[in-house]
DNA sequence: TTTATTGCAAAGTATTTGCAAGGCG
DNA sequence: CGCCTTGCAAATACTTTGCAATAAA
């Protein structure tokens, strides 16, 4: 069974790497982590394959990995948005996500006072949104 | 052996808090790691103390946790600096330190419009410094 | 004395890796 | 066919924890 993505970044065919598209594609949120995909899938495709693609994707910049601070990353389709921030609701897991030029801009003056190459930058602002705090009020 | 931080924080004063205290002070270092201190300390106290009191410190209010993006934290006195943000060296490590009232502006502004309370917020731009380009290019 | 803290070793957790077996092109 | 990928289980690496022994106030 071909596969556009996989065709389109040159990619090998494999079971485990369509199995991990398809479930991305029918999640229904746009972050997910690997215990996401574990969990829609469980059993047939190895844990080990599953962090392998993921972190091939995100290596071809299929995916973008995010830091939310927490001991394991959460994803999200890179094509899909173009640079952006999160804020992390500690307590439901949400993510919001914003975009702001004027941050990027000032980062980016720094890094050229101070003769620094930047690879990557991230801005979690972490915390509780507002229908957690309504919640457990 | 009084101690006047241990004092001035009202925390029961105990020998490993004193030495993680004293060899902190000695480390000619303004961001270190677990592990610093662990191999200056090297014995006499058990690994599980010093992660106990760094953590209480951290907790206290005493020591900053800086999140790098690597699987383990570095640290720096809290009270030494306002709030600021950190540039990470992937080649040597370094940290750079910068501050941006602009940036925690919008930050505040982003939250308010999305009703989001933050408990705190991370800037990290990862990279590699002037030096390590020299020197591996 | 009474409660907090320590040390040890074992556990925890998300992720990675070695290697033999299997699959894609 | 040849190389890439998979599955399994063991390994990582940092940090945490249970529990009995010890020390601070």
């Amino acid at each position: 069974m071909k596969n556009k993505i996989l065709a389109k970044y040159k990619i090998k065919n494999t079971r485990p790497r369509q199995k991990v598209i398809e479930c991305i594609n029918n999640l229904d949120k746009k972050h997910f982590t690997v215990a996401d995909i574990l969990s829609k899938i469980r059993g047939g495709i190895s844990r080990a394959s599953i962090y392998r693609t993921i972190k091939l994707f995100t290596k071809k910049g299929i995916l973008r990995e995010i830091d939310i601070g927490e001991d394991y990353f959460v994803y999200e389709f890179a094509g899909r948005m173009k640079h952006h921030d999160h804020m992390y609701c500690v307590k439901c897991g949400k993510i919001v996500e914003f975009e702001n030029q004027t941050i990027e801009d000032i980062q980016k003056n720094v890094c050229k006072k101070t003769g620094f190459l930047p690879l990557s930058h991230t801005l979690r602002i972490t915390g509780t949104c507002r229908e957690c705090r309504k919640g457990s009020k």
